[in-house]
DNA sequence: GCATAAAGTTAGACGTAGCTAACTTGTATC
DNA sequence: GATACAAGTTAGCTACGTCTAACTTTATGC
């Protein structure tokens, strides 16, 4: 085996790299993995609070029995996930009754709201077409930060 | 409750809808999760052959070690989800070795850095900054459809 | 108002993906 | 070549997120 911290080996003649190499300490794309993680950890509680606000306002009220249907997950699925995001503040039950969101849950719900309408017009002013932005931009938007989201604001609403 | 197939509510005034409101049916919506869990559940599998690729090419071996630490994750974490893959037919390995992909796996890890390239020259070009760009790329490229990344290649590389 | 259908819950299983603790193997050094 | 340390493995725990099967509650319709 060789040595903890290996030598890099050199690209044939010249020694140069291709410019897209990952030059990041360990340590540092370390933390890039872990933010991932920690987004996907989120990601079904921001796609539940979503759902729950649009229904509410839809139809008056979130039903588990839609939600499945959109989620594509079966009602049993649904049940543990809401005890989860009950467990965690988000949402509100009672056995045998509809879901409300609590106001943290509801505050979830309007940023992500908005976050997915400005990846999805972002997409579509680059030129997809609406269907693929709208399912590509369910997987992008939660890995979206602050700064991206800037730009592709700015990029789908200019003039 | 109400009927199982509920009328929506009206906007106040008009009846009108903002133009960002969903108007798939339950199933399409459901497609479109299901599709973005499937994304996850390749997502681990890309990220490591990707990685293993380039420890390889960089060092001539990768090692769990240097995957674990990359990857920020302990090295049992490391060697089961290697045993996983090597199920799964991407990575050959040997015990107490260093591990090798497979030809499947590496035409995996080829295009999964093909793409990755693609979308961190996207951000950049976008006018995001080289960290950022590295770190929201690694959690959104394994969201973008073919006729996304055909998009981000174009807008990125255009002169 | 009672029977039935629909909705919701509970129980239990499975695979993924992480962890710590303890053990085994390989390597490097003297 | 013995030993010590680094690397790798195994065992066992936890939580998440999915499922089916079986059961309970609510709502509907005659």
């Amino acid at each position: 085996m060789v040595s903890s911290v290996p030598m890099e080996q050199k690209t044939a003649a010249t020694g140069s790299q291709p410019d897209d190499i990952e030059t990041r300490p360990p340590e540092a794309r370390a933390e890039t993995f872990q933010a991932v993680r920690a987004a996907h950890s989120r990601e079904l509680a921001e796609d539940y609070v979503e759902l729950i606000a649009e229904l509410i306002t839809r139809f008056g009220e979130a039903r588990p029995v839609d939600i499945a249907a959109r989620m594509g997950v079966t009602a049993p699925t649904v049940a543990k996930t809401l005890d989860r995001l009950a467990r965690d503040g988000l949402v509100a039950r009672a056995r045998y009754r509809s879901v409300f969101l609590t106001m943290d849950g509801a505050a979830l719900a309007e940023a992500c709201r908005q976050r997915h309408e400005i990846v999805v017009r972002f997409l579509m002013r680059l030129g997809l077409d609406p269907e693929t932005a709208e399912k590509d931009a369910e997987g992008i938007e939660h890995h979206v930060s602050e700064r991206t989201l800037d730009l592709f604001r700015a990029f789908a609403y200019r003039t």
